[in-house]
DNA sequence: CGCATGCATGTGACCGGTCACATGGCTGTT
DNA sequence: AACAGCCATGTGACCGGTCACATGCATGCG
């Protein structure tokens, strides 16, 4: 009995044409779609023509991946981050992406959700596979550190936030937060108060022995400047009620009129525990924010805060990882500078009587 | 003279390993290798713990571009959404990214900005692709929409939210958000107020001859069952200054007691809009919200809304692409059914006079 | 005891691109 | 006129996996 050979593959419905089938549509071999498709100037114009209606009439699409395949990575980037929903990291994502996008690069994510041991080196095998292209750590927080010091130096990755240990070959951009977060306590300053409290994000002194976050030395920097006490830190959580439990804490202390909040989020939580506590806002205590949230120019009051550039720093970082991806010089960063946002939640501190 | 011939490539600083170097590291063929890594039942154990040995020796990890390469399609997703920062969004990008990483696989996320033809066909030619492997389409707008209904039928993907289309083969998995916004003006029904106004999303009735969206046709069913007069729609965008314009009109209007808000966002512009028209949250205006995004409880006056499992929607469509991929039956989805949750910001209208 | 059967393993081809090098035609120079 | 040199293009190998099939050895059965 004669067995007809099956096909070797599932007959996947309309296989995609490869160069191969460009080529003998266009009487070329493969090598000359090949240069038509990375745009070499040696291909005579009319053979261009002839490749380029083969390919059309095809509807051919190069394979990303076997372009990865030959080239040893991906042409795209990979984002590792420890979260994706907070402000600063999505609009930070954001900006990524549609860096990425303009360029016809794909853009892939990966969260790092714990900085054991095991899940780092996850993470790091995960963005060392040549898939993964160029690699962007947002290190807005010590697990982004973590990942990025773990990582072996042969990854072409950059860093979103300066890296907690000096420089170590990585590129590196950051926003000025600390130059920000200074800004912004000078501000409270100005109106009056004596001090300025400050409820810090996890990030901040979150590590033992870590450089001390932007945010909280500037804080501090406009604090020593001016001359006044520096208060003790109140540490916070991401989540808005470990912000609301820190309020409280503020709220019980008479002395206190004026607080720098590590991020919108972190102030929702101490305006409304303020405010359950039967102090005014910006009667009584003062508020200011950072990141500048969509709603925050909505609140009641509307909330005084630090615009960042986040979407601005995703496409510095976007094109500074395809600098270090494809071995070309780094460009010069372009940022947007943070910007104080005067609103409603800052006025001079009440008067004693 | 002799010229030594130069390496094929830049010598890469540390070659990964491949199946070959374990293979002869471990004294087998390649394929042995290849079925120790697939878990095949048809290798000695202890060439499988020799193999194993030589894996971990080597530092080896597959590659997911040769994989990917030879199996056809790579096994991870792409989700193609068209924004990434609202909350709806990127708390289903977020269960995604869970139940993408939970399983090994890579994610990748392509953002579509506008349905002109051009850049449909874009974004379908990029998940067209083998190295974006099952796609997840975020079809919450019609920009989602179009990308479903543009996409070949031989692209393994599935819908988040119900295509707008009669199912056309395509799996789609979705909240049940008319349920939900039922619920909520039903609430608004019962604290005694004669009719419940609406500010709908972009997505509701975007586009012409589409389906009304769940939000939407839930608010009119509760209308319709009460009897209630059905107030004409107020239209608005994702932007919370277009939802404080929507506010200022209906502020300006003395019989709205009751306001069904198409999110959280739409809610924070509406309340500002009442707060600077001197109007009463929830003393002369009640307000729903949709979503419960996190600050929601920590406004003043804290949000009536309705929770949304997004992130365990995301999960679902996870689970469903992955069949969908690898040809597999597709997994009942278990998704949790939206939740009123009563907070500050509804009550029963004030008496008239 | 001979041969079919099954299991563990090996060999070759292939996925769809790119790189290195070869080839052949045309032009320019001496 | 002969040869060098450039240009356009073609050929073979390779990237790192997987699939189809072949092989060799041990076992089971009549």
């Amino acid at each position: 009995m004669i067995v007809t050979p099956t096909p070797r593959r599932a007959p996947r419905t309309a296989a995609a044409p490869s160069i191969r089938d460009v080529a003998a549509a266009a009487g070329v071999s493969y090598q000359t779609v090949s240069r038509v498709l990375n745009e070499s100037p040696r291909v005579r114009p009319e053979t261009r023509t002839a490749v380029l209606a083969a390919i059309e009439s095809l509807g051919f699409r190069p394979s990303r991946t076997a372009r990865a395949l030959s080239l040893g990575r991906a042409r795209g980037i990979t984002v590792v981050t420890s979260n994706t929903v907070l402000y600063g990291y999505a609009a930070t994502l954001q900006g990524l992406e549609e860096a990425a996008r303009a360029e016809g690069m794909a853009m892939g994510i990966r969260v790092v959700e714990s900085a054991e041991p095991a899940e780092v080196k996850q993470t790091v095998d995960y963005v060392g596979d040549a898939s993964a292209g160029g690699v962007v750590v947002i290190a807005f927080d010590p697990l982004g550190i973590a990942v990025l010091e773990a990582l072996p130096e042969h990854v072409p990755a950059v860093a979103a936030a300066e890296p907690a240990a000096p420089d170590r070959g990585r590129v590196a951009i950051a926003l000025d937060e600390r130059r920000a977060a200074a800004d912004a306590t000078q501000h409270l300053l100005d109106l009056g108060h004596r001090t300025v409290h400050h409820v810090a994000i996890p990030s901040e002194g979150g590590r033992e022995g870590a450089v001390p976050g932007g945010r909280l030395a500037g804080w501090r920097d406009a604090l020593r400047a001016a001359g006044a006490p520096i208060p003790e830190l109140i540490g916070c959580g991401w989540d808005i009620r470990s912000a609301y439990a820190a309020g409280q804490r503020l709220a019980s202390s008479p002395d206190v009129t004026a607080i720098l909040c590590g991020n919108d989020d972190i102030a929702q939580g101490v305006r409304r525990a303020l405010y359950d506590a039967g102090k005014d806002v910006p009667g009584d205590v003062s508020i200011v924010g950072f990141d500048d949230i969509p709603g925050s120019a909505y609140w009641t009051p509307a909330l005084t805060t630090v615009r960042m550039d986040f979407a601005g720093l995703g496409r510095a970082c976007f094109h500074a990882a395809v600098a270090e991806l494809t071995g070309g010089p780094q460009p010069e960063p372009a940022l947007t500078p943070p910007a104080l946002v005067l609103r409603e939640s800052t006025a001079p501190p009440p008067h004693h009587p």
